[in-house]
DNA sequence: ATAATACATTCAGTCCTGTCGATTTAAGAG
DNA sequence: CTCTTAAATCGACAGGACTGAATGTATTAT
């Protein structure tokens, strides 16, 4: 199942074939460590109950981790595994109020993230 | 894994708070089969190795994979691997001509996941 | 005080991922 | 044809990630 992107072009350049494509004008690769970064922060968003848990935050604007259990069908201590990755890379804040803990997402930072897909892929 | 034993009722929040916060207006959190959509495109790109590799290739328009190997650091096998990873996700698009493969950046698939971050997070 | 609620932590099980050596397949080059 | 190069595939390993039961820690309610 891992058939690769090839589309079959019968053409056969000579190898010094130095393609003058279009390269994002004067752009630099990415850094080895601005490229850990991104990627740890990319892992937090990279899960499908966290991407839920993030919608649902965004949606009510604030959310308890209690209220999370039920929507996302997990475990308490699975949604707090959840969060605290969450809370880690940023996008999410809590907010400790009476018993319970009031999320809601940095835009700034999820800001970020979409800034640097654009800066440094595009 | 279809449903979860008791859990205890999420109702009787604490009065001591309230929902005070400014919840993005009228916005449904994101479906299930499109959180699990964008958390494997999320995934595929939450790879420093694969960060650097998109990063590389978008700055010079038109990569071979051979050209990889050097700058990347990384064995053969495993260059193969991320750009399998990246062009399963459709964020990398590769053109068999003679006796290598030249990948480029799919631009638009990239700012799907842009987009795709803001319309259902923030 | 005692009980109940909200989260975090620990631990264990299971699965997934990144990596590379060895091998195989495919396509020029001589 | 033979040789060389480019890339995929296979096999194996170490490390990490998701999950939840059991437990611990605060905080609130009675």
């Amino acid at each position: 199942m891992s058939s690769i992107a090839a589309r079959p072009k019968p053409r056969s350049l000579p190898e010094t074939a130095r393609p003058a494509a279009s390269p994002t004008q004067g752009i630099e690769p990415i850094d080895e460590s601005a490229a850990d970064r991104l990627a740890r922060t990319l892992s937090a968003l990279a899960d499908p109950v966290r991407i839920r848990l993030l919608s649902i935050v965004a949606s009510r604007g604030e959310v308890c981790s209690c209220e999370l259990i039920e929507p996302l069908a997990k475990s308490q201590p699975t949604i707090s595994h959840h969060t605290t990755i969450l809370a880690n890379a940023g996008l999410l804040v809590g907010e400790k109020r009476g018993r319970g803990i009031w999320w809601h997402v940095d835009d700034q930072a999820l800001s970020d993230v979409r800034h640097a897909l654009g800066e440094s892929i595009q």
